[in-house]
DNA sequence: CAGTGGTCTAGACCACAAA
DNA sequence: TTGTGGTCTAGACCACTGA
């Protein structure tokens, strides 16, 4: 292991790591925190403050007097870091996917230019998803980004995974995000692609993502199926 | 003090309430933990617990090399999380109000023995609101409190301030909080409340707010009218 | 009952900040 | 250089769970 690193780290990384590869799965008890802190060599409050970690990231559960296991989702991580719909149902032990239903350059409507702060005459890349967790559909997803920003990232890089492609192939950073969160009924376009009936309870949000500095880089209305989904935050 | 409570949130509580009270003001760095801990009779491993506590909710920030300093309040600290309904509105140049449709002390539903840990032995408070802003029915709010955490209060301390009145006239305070948002459709009883036509869109919240020491405090359940709120968040 | 996580002690050495 | 928070040890006793 590498110097430097506090020992508590390595050790929850390794953990986390081999919950990852599947040595423990979920529901499953952990060895007690006596055993793991003899079988990586550490006292027992080194071990626990790896553990207190790993139970921060809601990655496990402890319960008083019979032991740690591994937890069945996540909650903090839901809304307090980057909240990708993929980690929230990775995180739920289902298995993510999307599919593309339109991805344009456009001209922006009146929404997008006041959400963006556009000028009006910059050009825009709108695309609509459809998201899934085991097969069944989720949420309708529509992102609008202002063109100039992702002109050096290409089709796969902004559909797989956009943030990081974003971070990584320009001097950006990304910064804070609002959202806005309601509910409507389900219109009958909505409820075709989400396999619903009409006037089903949708949960809709609004969300602006802006750079560290302070500039709008997107925009994303999603809509969720209201018995499929759930917000959860933690404060 | 109380037994039983664990000595590093006795001292949380303790410094909190000096921080409060004006002891030391923002910006102010407290004590070393060395001298803290000497001061409070306890290992410093122990009183780093308790900063730690206060470092979580964001009462303290700690400097390595330098100390720990009053965390400066932030306007943004409401929108840390989601906004509260009184602030939602207020924000809008509406004048929020509310109306107290039930105020009883009963025995649990099995919800609320889950939410709130009971044993099912144990009386609660449960009482039913209905939130205006302008005198328009925004939400119906349920609330659910075991009935010893808040013997000491009168019906209006409950009424009309009960996260202030609780932390004035109590040794507790008032620590996490998880919040679940979903989406559903008007029951005929919500909409007559509410004043909207049956299966509308509603916006759902469940919330658990808990004590410093981990104990639930309460559990609210909100129902709001899709077309009348929205929620706000800032991450 | 034995085993678990929760708490707590009284030390220790480290990297870092500020004077 | 001094003092700070960050990490770590090798024990200890407790309340709780589950067989």
């Amino acid at each position: 292991m590498s110097d430097n690193v506090p020992v508590y780290i390595q050790i929850h990384d390794e953990i986390r790591r081999l919950i990852e590869k599947g040595q423990w799965k979920i529901g499953d008890r952990l060895p007690s925190e006596r055993e793991l802190a003899q079988e990586f060599n550490v006292s027992r409050m080194t071990l626990r403050q790896a553990i207190q970690t790993l139970a921060d990231e809601g990655i496990v559960e402890r319960k008083i007097g019979s032991g740690t296991y591994v937890a069945r989702r996540k909650v903090q991580e839901t809304m307090a870091g980057a909240t990708s719909f993929t980690d929230i149902v990775m995180s739920q032990g289902k298995i993510p996917s999307s599919r593309t239903v339109s991805y344009k350059m456009t001209i922006p409507s009146s929404s997008e230019i006041e959400a963006l702060q556009l000028n009006g005459h910059e050009h825009i890349l709108r695309m609509e998803r459809i998201r899934y967790a085991d097969d069944e559909p989720i949420c309708v997803e529509t992102t609008s980004i202002p063109y100039h920003l992702i002109q050096p990232l290409d089709r796969e890089d902004i559909t797989k995974s956009l943030y990081r492609s974003f971070e990584e192939k320009t001097e950006y950073r990304l910064g804070k995000a609002k959202q806005v969160i309601s509910a409507a009924l389900a219109t009958e376009r909505i409820a075709e692609l989400l396999d619903v009936h009409r006037a089903s309870a949708i949960l809709v949000t609004r969300q602006i993502t802006y750079l560290s500095d302070g500039h709008p880089f997107e925009y994303v209305r999603s809509q969720y199926v209201g018995d499929r989904f759930e917000f959860m935050l933690e404060r």
